[in-house]
DNA sequence: GTAATAGTGTCTATCAGACACTATGCC
DNA sequence: GGCATAGTGTCTGATAGACACTATTAC
């Protein structure tokens, strides 16, 4: 800030991922075990450095859920949750991490690299128990990416990012409530979904396989927000996501 | 992320800050002309590099907020608001800047430092329009900012972080107004915040000063978020804030 | 037929928006 | 008194939640 000589000091940048999905009516969370210092062994969010300076931040997000996850850029959603960096949080120097949540339909289970002895979806909750270890200060960033997901669910069309290109209004229910952790009705939910305009458009006339009435299928709609919003029920202790 | 003599590349880290207030029924946020190079005597959000590599990002807001507007942490709130690093965005190399959004009461003018040859409350529909030009990606980062303080003022409390510790409910009124650029009905509008449980706790009887019937005074409570939140009549299209 | 899920209709308590009305200060 | 703002009451149309009912499949 103030003389000639002065230089700004450099910074390592990482980027990690909260990466969700829903299986068996539960939210799963992606997390690896570290093949290399720090924390080796650990339990962790997928990431990495930024490979080189000319590499854009987004685009480092989507290499790493290729490399380390095994999902290619195709229907998963990709947003930035925020930056980490408090001093110390990492043993090798100044590192900011700057997080990024993905949200995925139930598809191939992820695979481990090079950085990773395994890699495998885990159940949200116990991920964020204290029976799971987790390094870094990756604990604090997956409970900014469940508060995350769960509020954008209330007024955005972000449930449609876990499922497929098109799906039922049941598959669309069991999102919500594995996300909220509540049980609906399904017949209000089925009204409030199809009232809210450009969430769901009619794709195709239904589907077959499970036992009862065949659904119809639907694709997302051409709206980013819902409203009126979908009231999530009750909800456990709200948190403020500040970094 | 392959072999042994790899090293990530060092990045520059900055910080800029997105601070509103609202003065006489608008939103207003706090732009500086450039005092050095890039981008000389061009407007731009306060900002600038981290002070050392020990220096914590929050801290970094914090001092620039007191360095760049003059504002003391006290009744300043101050939440991440994202980070934008895409290549190029600063002629001096890879800089990373990470956004913070700042909210203020209505108190000083802010002071220009060393960096800045001038620092002032600007209207934020002028900044954002195509008559300001600002330096770097700071028009996206202040659009992401507005779209932020939109949104949270339906389910938060933070319109309370735009006025004194104590206020009366038309003046918080004035904050909706503001930020939402709206009409509201003030019976209406009273009744609904007093409603919502921990929005608002008594504080005082009563302020004289204007004509008409002296209006109760309130502090914040303890609440957080809204239940049910306050709806905003109608929007301008939404956007989606990734990076 | 039974079981199971999909989708529709209806009732009720609550709520948002509109707005008449009362209360309390200044001049 | 007149005027202005604060605060309350009431009405109405819309909506969330509860839940009866019909529809369409597999067996």
């Amino acid at each position: 800030m103030t003389a000639d000589a002065w230089v700004p000091p450099p910074v390592l940048v990482a980027v990690d991922l909260v990466v969700f999905t829903v299986r068996g009516s539960e939210l799963h969370v992606v997390l690896i075990e570290r093949g290399i210092a720090p924390h080796r062994g650990v339990l962790a969010l997928p990431g990495g450095f930024l490979r080189d300076a000319e590499e854009d931040l987004l685009a480092a997000a989507y290499r790493e859920l290729s490399e380390e996850v095994g999902l290619t850029a195709r229907h998963v959603h990709l947003e930035q949750l925020g930056a980490y960096g408090t001093p110390g949080r990492d043993p090798r120097g100044r590192v900011i991490s700057v997080a990024y949540l993905a949200i995925a339909p139930r598809l191939p289970e992820p695979v481990a690299d090079t950085d990773a002895s395994a890699a495998g979806w885990v159940l949200a909750d116990f991920a964020l128990s204290p029976a799971a270890r987790l390094a870094f200060d990756h604990r604090r960033i997956l409970a900014d990416g469940v508060e995350r997901v769960r509020t954008k669910l209330e007024h955005s069309t972000l449930a449609t990012a876990f499922v497929g290109p098109t799906f039922t209004v049941s598959e669309l229910q069991s999102v919500y409530e594995a996300v909220w952790g509540v049980r609906l009705d399904p017949r209000n939910f089925y009204r409030k979904v199809q009232g809210a305009d450009g969430f769901l458009v009619p794709a195709g006339p239904a589907r077959r396989a499970t036992p009862g009435r065949p659904a119809r299928l639907f694709r997302a709609g051409p709206s980013a927000t819902i409203r009126p919003p979908l009231t999530r029920p009750i909800g456990p202790a709200d948190q403020e996501a500040t970094s």
